[in-house]
DNA sequence: GATTGTATCATTGGATACAAAAATCCGGAG
DNA sequence: CTCCGGATTTTTGTATCCAATGATACAATC
């Protein structure tokens, strides 16, 4: 088998898994754009399988948000609404609220200082001009919801976060870097070094939905 | 074909989403148990079809978080640990939180005469002594909910309730009524009509979070 | 010239067949 | 009696095939 790109790491067993991570990073990066077609036998013979996997893969695609499935009618990148966007901001909002004031008692000094790390990597990805801000960032969010230990939550916040990486992406690339990251953020580590968990969630929570007036902006009414 | 229970309307043209309703009602009501295999075969004769529709329904289900499925292990019901079942309840909690917040704005009268019904009828459910109260308790929550119109969050918060469904049920099947419940939900309803969207996200928060550990009891160890 | 009906084509959904992996069973050795 | 190993059986994963549905283009009629 050839498989030409992505090929780092033997990242699953089967077929479906395979196909589900190669959809899901090309709909993240924007290599499909919304309202575009996703043709099974095209994805299939691109990533040298059978429809067959493909078609289950846009199955979770689409509990994910990510695609639309529509009977007889095929899979469709799912756009989103500025209605749409807000709303998922909003459920970022409080569950990430949720987060922190949960990773709260299980964050300690390293914790702390492997944040701020996190935020000068972010800053630097920010000056380069390459989108990694994006990656970075979320690389952040991340971090504190996996002090949460909630499996399932973070999950969730995951999920959200790959919905509204593409409008990310085209966010950075129109401005250079977003004003008040680097203060936001840092607002969120000073947060959370208080040790004042319902400030913190107020904080991120704040954070959060500030964000999403800057980034409707760039929702293209591409419906 | 003789589809015996929940032939309430065409719900829909296609197999698969046949065999995703069939297999969601009946992990709703408990019919197949935490940690109990589900053969594709056996699902897809007795619903009359092949296994390939039945195998993406199992794709939707895992996403919702209803059954784990393992490469090459097949499919199993999910179980919940206790820290699961708080899992679930503290993304609850700041969901149906948030819903409520959302529904502040566009209650009315009238919406609240209707919760009141919704309340009497979850009443009258909880003293019949069948477990329909359970599905009016879903009612009254998913009505709040839908006031919210925020499509998302209401696909979310019914795809939580759906997981905790058996265990509510059991739990109901113990103890006759929840005993505060009369009162804690007139309480969202009282929140409600003060007309303090913050208070009422409060009162949400609380009463979901103080429902948690009852239920917790009733969590079987099944793994 | 526009609109509607019809025929053809492309694409999807589902079933069957096949291959690969895991679970089970059975026998033998320690 | 227990533990290990191999063959068999069961079950899962993938590919191919067939039927059915929706899209499209052309033609006929108004």
């Amino acid at each position: 088998m050839s498989s030409s790109i992505a090929s780092f790491g033997q990242h699953s067993s089967t077929a479906e898994e395979e196909a589900y991570r190669h959809i899901q990073q090309a709909l993240r990066i924007g290599r499909y754009k919304p309202g575009e077609r996703l043709i099974p036998e095209d994805i299939a013979a691109e990533i040298g399988m059978s429809r067959m996997p493909v078609r289950e893969a846009f199955r979770r695609l689409a509990s994910d948000g990510l695609v639309v499935l529509r009977p007889n009618r095929g899979c469709i990148v799912a756009g989103l609404t500025v209605d749409e966007l807000y709303e998922i901001f909003e459920m970022r909002s409080v569950l990430e609220g949720l987060a922190v004031r949960l990773a709260m008692p299980r964050i300690d000094e390293d914790g702390l200082d492997d944040l701020e790390r996190l935020l000068d990597r972010m800053e630097r990805a920010g000056q380069s001009g390459s989108n990694d801000w994006v990656v970075r960032h979320q690389e952040f969010h991340g971090r504190i919801c996996a002090l949460s230990q909630r499996p399932k939550l973070i999950h969730q916040i995951s999920a959200l976060h790959a919905v509204i990486e593409p409008y990310m992406r085209i966010w950075f690339d129109y401005i250079e870097k977003p004003l008040s990251a680097r203060e936001e953020h840092a607002a969120l580590i000073a947060a959370l070094r208080s040790g004042d968990a319902g400030h913190a969630e107020q904080v991120m929570r704040d954070h959060i939905l500030g964000t999403a007036p800057m980034l409707a902006e760039f929702v293209t009414p591409s419906r």
